[in-house]
RNA sequence: GCGGGGGUUGCCGAGUCAGGAAAAGGCGCAAGGCUUAAGACCUUGUCCCGUAGGGGUCCGAGGGUUCAAAUCCCUCCCCCCGCACCA
């Protein structure tokens, strides 16, 4: 084939650049302000990327197309840490990474070895990325491009948090992350070898305590069911080794795992001695919540380490306390201790009820699953199930005090707060799950950091506006609305700085960089000033505070600002109207994984910063992709990189694939097959396209009027698929199904595609700019990218020609259906008798079959033929639910296209009543002629 | 566990909101045509039965509402994603 999609497709590329056709200024048009997140620089723009950029670019050019003035900005993202940790693992060589970013990044090797410091990568993929965009033919403003580590950039990100702490929403505070002891760093999912699925548990500590000799020890019991405290009947330490510790001046009693894990808290921790639990059995101490007096006891299930290696023990509620204390009644420990008086004492206290359920749960339970040992694994389900059900609907007792008739699901945040306040509670971080183990082979631990930088995104108020707005908002799919609802509400206070990274420092602490989802919260309004840092105008120094200020918020006087920024008023007020221009962010275009981060902060800070009018309009979100069924992953393979899918298939067909394949949040697949085949289908087009664009000649014929009426079912099909974000949708109707009504027209004999060309075209620009492009410059010398789309025009509309159309359409389809069976060389056809569009005519708005009957029988005519009469109707009614009358000149339909139906089913066609026997002639129906093969 | 989404023909997926002949479109497969030939193109077929355009089955499972249910209601099963400080 001699179409070289690449070759047309750099051409066209090279003409809109060129041309600026994609440079918008300020106009009397409406604008349009579409931005996508930029993309992260730690390897080369992939399939993902495509997906999300091409949805964005599609819809850019579609609404450009549709009379706005549309602004599409990209810039590169690098702050954070993958860009330096991807430097280190290039310096030391490391297999899999050299590996995977010669295989799959495409990254030549004698290159990739050369980038081993971030700047290096940031400038070789920087390039990289630019040039993927460009091959694509996205329709950015390019003069806009900027890297999150210019200085100017910076400028910016000090001017927000500036901003933000002025507002109160950054604060100070502390927060546990998972920690290598070893390597002395925070670690990520995939620093792990072991434990990616564990998260952070807050354990409650609840101070039980004991005194001797004047000195108060205290016993940190931790749990994860702080309301049970109520319900405690003793203590349980393992019998082995323990150890007292100076925490924050007051003396604990913990493990020694304990006593490691304590170390990196925010608490200030001591050693001070060992201590047998065996010293303690037997004794008393107190629960500082009821005062009252309990046992200390010995237990085997007490897992030293498990948060402090001290338990309550809540037999009424927890299983595994019930069946120890059954246990420890027989044990050689009750005799060891001499604990016999003090066990047949102790009583399970109910403290939770669900509904009127009576008796002591952990005791049902136990029996019901006829647990007898606490070694017992079964005893681990008993203990879920039994906690489920009281968290779901328990309710808390009398005995529990103030906190009486609080269901069990709402208790514990409470509980753990009025606890610490009254300096009788603490919290303990653990991991959910265990062990957690570092690549470096070490294990983690949780660690507190301490006078940690937050955004107080918990902050209520802010919260609140954020939701309000949110309903103001257009959310794509809008399922994703109540996502969004939920996520704002469960948002916390974020961390926004780190130790280490590329970015910008925070202004009034230097020690701390911004972390890197906190600085990418408003940069679209920083699009309108990197137009002219990129044209020299504007330059770091001249960033101020005050210039920004005046700039982004239109606070201050121009005068001022012009002093203090050192730039002419005239330029500030050009930068303050092109941001009035094109703020708010009318839509964002984003994958689905940046919802419960980016998109939240996006409209977070958007919200705290501007003024309302400037807070974002909408939100789209699509899905991922995937290669022949397998995920991708940037660090692992497999990947296909944007530049690959174009280089092997063609922009356009790369383009119109990862359009086409699949919709919204769905993923979408790709396989090399079905893009291979979509080739071909543009092949087809363009090759069509060639072969019938021409001049319009002679008259309009019916087959030509429902080209054009079909044409226009979907204009409008795939201007309202592209208007709600649908690009499957759209490009299945726009070509898929215009391609087959085309197919259909031409084998009809049809000789005016031209007339709807044009229009064609344009409608499928957004999709295949390039072809189009090509295509629509065989006659034109205007850019179709440019031109307007085309409007549905319900004018051009024509029933009667589709009617006609589909009833030649049955009348083949019902003839060689026939013909299956049927050896025959000549067809008859015969209309329905007259006598039945009659009966039809008198019916056409009955449904029911006896209305429709006695309606008939009025007349003369009708009775006389009773009996063929009542069956038609009824027959009539069967096939045709509406009942209308088809208004179709079958005879001439029939007549004018012999020489069609003859060569569509092969036979000889005869429109004949007489030749058609009345049997047959019987089951006619108007708009269904009878068929007699003989 | 909590939250969000989903289960339709060999596969991918429309149809579900607004109940009314299930299966648009793509892929794959098959047949015929075109061609020196083809992975190219055109046409047809692709749940089952049928020597007359017809009949039957069918939308994860099971109930219910209705003249009528993939669609509405209830119960259950299964799958995917997020639960963070990481871009």
């Amino acid at each position: 084939m001699q179409l070289d999609f690449r070759e047309i497709e750099t051409k066209w590329q090279k003409k809109w650049e060129e041309e600026g056709i994609f440079q918008p200024e300020p106009s009397e048009k409406p604008k349009f302000f579409i931005t996508i997140p930029y993309p992260y620089l730690n390897g080369n723009l992939h399939a993902g990327h495509t997906r999300t950029f091409t949805i964005g670019d599609a819809f850019a050019r579609f609404m450009r197309m549709k009379g706005y003035n549309v602004l599409f900005p990209m810039g590169f993202h690098v702050t954070g840490t993958p860009i330096i940790g991807l430097a280190e693992l290039i310096q030391k060589r490391d297999e899999n990474t050299i590996r995977v970013y010669s295989q799959y990044h495409d990254v030549p090797e004698d290159v990739l070895v050369k980038l081993d410091t971030p700047e290096k990568i940031v400038e070789y993929f920087s390039k990289e990325a630019l040039q993927a965009m460009k091959s694509i033919g996205y329709s950015i403003d390019w003069r806009r491009i900027f890297t999150t580590t210019d200085e100017t950039y910076q400028k910016f990100i000090e001017w927000q948090f500036y901003r933000l702490k002025e507002m109160g929403y950054v604060v100070k505070g502390s927060h546990p992350v998972r920690y290598c002891p070893n390597d002395r760093n925070p670690v990520e999912d995939h620093d792990l070898l072991h434990g990616e699925n564990a998260t952070v548990v807050d354990f409650t500590v609840i101070k039980f305590y004991y005194e001797k000799d004047g000195e108060r020890i205290i016993l940190p019991c931790a749990t994860l069911r702080p309301e049970t405290v109520f319900g405690v009947t003793n203590i349980w330490l393992k019998p082995e080794e323990y150890m007292i510790v100076n925490v924050n001046g007051e003396r604990w009693l913990v493990s020694e795992e304990a006593y490691e894990k304590l170390k990196y808290s925010d608490k200030n921790v001591e050693f001070e001695r060992e201590i047998n639990a065996d010293e303690l059995f037997g004794r008393f101490a107190v629960n500082p919540v009821t005062g009252k007096e309990i046992p200390i006891l010995p237990a085997d299930f007490v897992d030293l380490d498990n948060a402090t290696g001290v338990v309550m023990s809540v037999p009424a509620h927890a299983p595994y306390d019930y069946v120890a204390l059954q246990e420890l009644k027989d044990s050689d420990y009750a005799k060891k201790y001499n604990l016999d008086e003090i066990l047949n004492k102790i009583k399970p206290i109910v403290l939770i009820r669900i509904e009127d359920e009576e008796g002591i749960p952990a005791e049902k339970i136990v029996k019901e699953m006829g647990i007898k040992s606490q070694t017992d694994p079964a005893l681990e389900k008993a203990t879920k199930t039994l906690y489920k059900r009281e968290f779901h609907r328990g309710v808390l007792l009398e005995i529990t005090g103030e906190y009486e008739g609080i269901k069990v699901s709402q208790i514990k945040e409470k509980l753990q707060k009025d606890l610490i306040e009254r300096g009788i509670g603490d919290i303990f971080y653990e991991f959910s799950e265990k062990p957690v183990v570092c690549r470096c082979g070490t294990k983690c631990v949780v660690k507190v950091v301490k006078d940690q930088w937050f955004l107080s995104y918990s902050d209520l108020e802010w919260k609140n506006k954020v939701l309000k707005h949110l309903e103001n908002m257009k959310i794509i799919p809008d399922y994703y609305k109540e996502e969004f609802r939920n996520k704002i509400e469960w948002l916390k206070d974020k961390a926004c700085a780190r130790r280490k990274g590329l970015g910008t420092r925070i202004p009034w602490d230097s020690e701390w960089l911004i972390e890197s989802l906190s600085d990418s919260t408003i940069y679209m309004s920083y699009y309108i000033l990197a137009k002219y840092v990129n044209a020299g105008e504007l330059k770091a120094e001249n960033m101020t505070k005050e210039l920004l200020d005046y700039v982004l918020l239109g606070r201050g006087r121009v005068e001022e600002v012009s002093k203090v920024s050192g730039l002419q008023t005239e330029l500030i007020e050009r930068i303050r109207r092109d941001f009035v221009y094109w703020y708010p962010v009318d839509m964002r275009s984003s994958g689905k994984d940046l919802v419960a981060n980016h998109l939240l902060f996006f409209l977070f800070h958007h919200i705290a910063i501007f003024p309302e009018e400037y807070w974002p309009k909408a939100i789209a979100v699509n899905g991922y992709v995937s290669l022949e069924g397998k995920k991708m992953s940037k660090s692992k393979g497999p990947l296909l990189t944007m530049k690959r899918a174009v280089s092997e298939n063609g922009a356009d067909v790369t383009r119109m694939y990862i359009l086409y394949t699949s919709e919204y949040d769905s993923d979408a697949d790709w396989r090399r097959r079905d893009v291979e085949s979509l080739s071909n289908h543009l092949r087809r087009f363009y090759e069509l396209i060639i072969q019938n664009y021409g001049d319009v000649e002679g008259e309009i014929t019916t087959l030509d009027k429902w080209l054009i009426s079909r044409f226009q079912r979907v204009v409008k099909e795939t201007t309202t698929a592209m208007e709600s974000f649908q690009t499957r949708r759209a490009v299945n109707s726009a070509f898929f199904e215009m391609m087959s009504d085309v197919r259909w027209y031409l084998r009809r004999g049809g000789k005016n595609l031209s007339i709807i060309i044009d229009d064609w075209l344009k409608l499928l620009s957004p999709f295949i700019p390039h072809l189009c492009e090509e295509l629509w410059h065989l006659r034109h010398d205007t850019f179709i990218s440019l031109e307007s789309y085309p409007e549905y025009r319900d004018d051009l509309v024509d029933d009667k020609a589709e009617i006609a159309e589909e009833y030649l359409k049955k009348l083949i389809s019902d003839i060689k259906e026939i013909l299956k069976f049927v050896k025959a060389k000549k067809v008859y056809i015969a209309l329905a008798e007259e006598w039945k569009y009659e009966v039809l005519r008198l019916i056409k708005d009955e449904k029911d079959v006896k209305n429709a009957m006695k309606k008939v029988m009025e007349r003369e005519e009708f009775r006389k033929m009773g009996k063929d009469v009542s069956a038609f109707i009824k027959n009539v009614l069967k096939e045709r639910s509406d009942g209308t009358v088809e208004e179709v000149d079958e005879k001439r339909v029939i007549n004018d296209n012999l020489e069609f139906i003859k060569r569509e089913t092969g036979v000889e066609i005869e429109l004949n009543n007489e030749k058609v026997p009345k049997t047959k002639r019987k089951v006619s129906i108007p708009g269904k002629p009878a068929i007699y093969a003989e």
